[in-house]
DNA sequence: ATGAAAGCGCTAACAT
DNA sequence: ATGTTAGCGCTTTCAT
């Protein structure tokens, strides 16, 4: 080609500049510089991919979504991808979508990718069997759902159930007797795995496990929840399988006249930006996005690489409960019994939460 | 290659019927696809691209945040993206990051995109002259962001400005003498966008323009910016850059002893999802991010397509104006005056807010 | 340390 | 309606 000609070398001399190969005279190699320099030459991805048969670039799934954890978690993944030398390549599937995410990974598997990052997959019942209906022939890394018996197949980013059982032992340790959850769409791994977490807390405590309230993430869905759950004067702590479910249900509590912490204790769970200032700033659990993410691309890139050798083993992330304001010990006086107890008076249970904050680091 | 010499038909026969052309009988269409099927064929798209120069895919750089407003952006765009055919390249800056928006944009050329997409570019001083740093040889959709003189290149997602006169001037129609903005970071255009509709509102009133707080789109910036207007009795209505800042300037100003909406009204931006959840429900400019992207990309792939024809019109987004409980009459009472009114006792102001949510649709 | 030749799997342009 | 012939711009393999 023409950078080959003007800087007057074969074109090989060209490559093993620009892929960094050794055995080229340093005066060959200002040579080529220059020349390319000059034509303003970028090396052809395409052409590149199509003779050596690799495109060093990483798909992902995703959820069509901004919410706070599919969100952070996504740029996490693109910056470790791009640490690692790759590009990224993005789809998106929309819940009900009728391809869904055996559609998504065909897409990207189409693209010519190198490895597929599927992140927090739901289990619409159609893929269930998402191992069986995939084949893949590149490395996979799975996040925030179970293992997935495909050839290379590798999972970051659960232990969710940790987390869970973190926060549910925290509001037993305040003294409530039981602990009510609020829970994601059960389809979501994610909300399976803090479901279990918090079940297995009660379980372990010898406590009633109340029926769990199945919410959808939005605040709207947290909202609606608490209007059922304000009525029952059993209900002291409720754990929350998302903040801004959190924070719609601690709405509805407050305006059907029960205070959060005072009467009922929330804890919510992801530590979106907003938390701690809301009202009452949130208790929460702190998801380390960046770090799972990278913990599986750098597991994920090293399956690409090393096609033969074995995993690299995963890294167990720490567990971060947040203490802000919206927990406290339960009501001294005895539960209001099992009348239904709705006010119309104007709630009062938002008053000035000490900025103070504290973190209950690593338990694990 | 193997599929043809399976399908007893020539090579040129098997493209065609994969690129949906003319031109090819049922017949041979049939034996095509069956040995396709058989191989488990897909077609080659680094090939497809070397020999077409096109790669059928756009590039997006976008900042690294989780921030509701370009997450949502960028779900958008892939969507957008991927109804016209296209696949998504995806590169985050870093605010900071010596490449910058420059470096960003080069990986993608480098990566072979058809087109390119600038989401919210910031102006950290160095890209003050993009343009001129950027030599593209492929459209440019920049969003969110003034024109930027490349050869082809097109803007979608501006009008901050009408949206935030709408805002401004919705306060003043309640009868507040003047509106304080608390902006986001002037290096944003976007913020620049907003502080500007925010001042020609009040120029246009013949109000007096107080002196703009900048934050930094958090909510813990929101709270600083509060405790400083909750010393100022003058202040009875902000407009707040983003959703975010606005709950942690209602939760400084509250903790204060200033009550929303009854001593000061704040209207927010983006309406996030919790918006309607927080106390007070958070009246705020509903953004319509997927209705940006898809107008923006529709007529960027217009242009990649069409070189030489003149672009499609943009379209105007409409303005919603989300009217909830953050806002009401200025008090009836006498400002307090110059004076410093810092109490420190328990806020009352989080009363249970009406359920209704007025929309104040379309305004341009 | 450098180069020559072949070919990756497609599409473009031109037959037929 | 279908086939033939040439590359696209690299990397690979093998010489030198």
């Amino acid at each position: 080609m023409d950078v080959a000609r003007i800087a007057g070398v074969s074109q090989k001399t060209v490559s093993r500049v620009f892929n960094d190969e050794p055995y080229v005279s340093a005066e060959l190699r200002r040579r080529v510089l220059d020349a390319a320099e000059e034509l303003g030459y970028r090396l052809n991805n395409a052409a590149r991919a199509l003779a050596s048969g690799r495109t060093r670039s990483i798909g992902v799934v995703t959820l069509g979504t901004a919410l706070y954890g599919p969100a952070s978690l996504i740029m996490g993944v693109e910056r470790a991808v791009r640490d690692m030398g790759y590009a990224l390549r993005v789809v998106n599937t929309v819940e009900g979508d009728p391809a869904g995410v055996v559609g998504a990974v065909d897409s990207l598997l189409d693209q010519g990718v190198d490895g597929i990052v599927i992140s927090e997959p739901i289990d619409d019942g159609r893929d269930g069997d998402l191992a069986a209906r995939l084949d893949v022939d590149v490395p996979v890394l799975v996040l925030g759902a179970p293992p997935f018996s495909a050839p290379r197949s590798l999972v970051a980013g659960v232990g969710a159930d940790v987390m869970a059982r973190t926060a549910t032992e925290y509001l037993l340790d305040l003294g409530h007797v039981t602990v009510h959850h609020l829970a994601g769409p059960q389809r979501w791994f994610a909300a399976r795995d803090r479901a279990q977490g918090w079940r297995s807390a009660l379980v372990g405590h010898g406590r009633a496990v109340p029926p769990v309230i199945e919410g959808d993430w939005s605040a709207a869905s947290g909202y609606a929840a608490g209007r059922r759950l304000a009525s029952d004067g059993d209900v002291t702590a409720v754990f929350t399988a998302n903040d801004d479910m959190a924070i719609g249900l601690i709405r509805a509590l407050t305006e059907a006249g029960r205070r959060v912490p005072e009467d009922v204790s929330v804890v919510g769970f992801d530590d979106i930006p907003v938390a701690a200032y809301v009202t009452p700033p949130l208790t929460t659990i702190r998801q380390l996005f960046d770090v799972v993410a990278q913990d599986g691309i750098k597991r994920l890139v090293h399956t690409i690489e090393n096609p033969q050798a074995d995993p690299l083993p995963a890294s167990e992330p720490p567990v971060d409960l947040v203490l802000r304001a919206s927990t406290a010990p339960p009501p001294t006086r005895a539960p209001l019994g099992r009348g239904r107890r709705r006010t119309a008076s104007r709630p009062d249970g938002c008053g000035p939460a000490p900025p103070a904050e504290t973190m209950v680091p690593a338990q694990n």
